[in-house]
DNA sequence: GCAGCTAATAATGTATACAATAAATCAATA
DNA sequence: TATTGATTTATTGTATACATTATTAGCTGC
């Protein structure tokens, strides 16, 4: 396994009720999002094989850390428990990542139709925003920028939902797990006109106020997405 | 706090791979599971402070165990972290319980789509079967096994998503989490014919094999479902 | 009484030790 | 050379100790 050391960020300041307070970052969340980000971005292969005590010596930690970081990943999904001992990366099997598009298509379209009841003009107006902001920077080949401005267009519409709590963390779970399927999609022009056509439709079905239809836009738009990833898995598949 | 033992039952057999294997229960597991029961069953009410040292103490164990059963209550959202330190259990607002069922409408409508893609011939006739002996029931005033019957009826439909691991596992959670405002439900006569017939309905676009129509028969049929319960969530605020 | 400080207490975070168990290795035997 | 059994090693599960931090309680001076 590659020696990625653990990044040293021990301490923040937070405000709490006007009262600042040291808040440090407990070593089990950064063992977590490291790992995390390790197999999201691909450094962790699902060949390897994780086992506490080797993580927590690669880490330079304890292995209680560990081992909760390694729960969680697991309870989320991002690894399995091994038949023998030890854990192993999920691998993304067109089975499985052709799953996760699915629950989002179903999970965001029902958030859209949450939200298109409830959205304002200043709501719509960013989202519009959004829109310009990509298709700008989509003609000007700034793809860095398109993914940028895309990735701003969901967020702000999750946050929408953000007190639907439930929905709300399934919704950002599934997104960050879909991750590291959807970097190529972003990299041809057709696929990020198609994604930004998306947004218009969607875009406009909350204008409409149409519950309906947003949920109908929304499931169609993730459905294009899916293709897009599986297509970049085979080639995946074909390169290797 | 009640002093509700951790029940003992240290071993059982399984039987893997032809071979018979020894598979002690982990202490970290049972302890989850006796929170978790505690928790859906109302003995471990929100007005109550968990630590982990004195559930340490109650049960009988260590903090490390307990710790991780704590962890993962909190990633399912059953229990969440007080400002100060130590845990809640997550109280049932009216708001909560909502999101909930329509999180399972939502879910489950989905699934029930997948299903209608599916299902075979002997699956309409299982289901048809469990309705059956629910009427029975229900008619015999047998309330417990009417409750049983609907039970499976559900387990049964869920059975047949369990390859899809992220959309089953998400919906056993919601079940589950829904169990606690459910009790009342099936007590009335009323509700017990309403959901029956709910089934009826579901059966019947089964048959059809018509998507559109079982994702809308489910989420309805759940909707009812979260009126039931919202109902006596209001109940239970005039009792007190 | 209360604002602000300090000491005491409670609770958590992490490391570590040890026990229990599973997997791997190896040797002996048929 | 398979198969079995015993031994070694790897890995996990739990308890515990200690350090750190948050919270509370108790002061003190106003």
């Amino acid at each position: 396994m590659t020696n990625y050391g653990l990044i040293v960020y021990n301490s923040r300041e937070m405000a709490v009720h006007g009262r600042v307070r040291k808040q440090t970052v407990p070593v089990r969340k950064k063992a977590y999002e490291h790992l995390k980000m390790a197999i999201l971005s691909g450094h962790l292969s699902p060949k390897e094989r994780l086992t506490e005590e080797h993580l927590a010596e690669t880490l330079g930690v304890s292995r209680t850390p560990v081992r909760e970081a390694l729960y969680k990943l697991e309870s989320e999904g991002l690894i399995r428990p091994l038949e023998t001992r030890g854990f192993i990366v999920s691998g993304d099997s067109k089975e499985e990542v052709k799953e996760l598009f699915e629950l989002r298509a179903i999970l965001e379209g029902y958030a859209l139709r949450i939200i298109s009841e409830r959205i304002t003009e200043e709501s719509l107006q960013h989202l519009n925003t959004f829109i310009d902001k990509a298709q700008a920077a989509l003609e000007a080949n700034r793809m860095g920028d398109v993914f940028k401005w895309n990735t701003r267009f969901h967020d702000y519409l999750h946050e929408l939902v953000s007190d639907s709590i439930r929905l709300y963390r399934l919704i950002v779970d599934m997104r960050k797990q879909v991750l590291r399927h959807r970097k190529v999609t972003l990299q041809s022009i057709e696929g990020a006109q198609r994604t930004l056509d998306g947004h218009q439709k969607i875009l406009l079905a909350l204008r409409l106020k149409d519950p309906e239809l947003c949920e109908k836009t929304m499931r169609e738009h993730i459905k294009l997405a899916k293709e897009d990833a599986l297509l970049t898995l085979l080639e995946e598949h074909i390169e290797s």
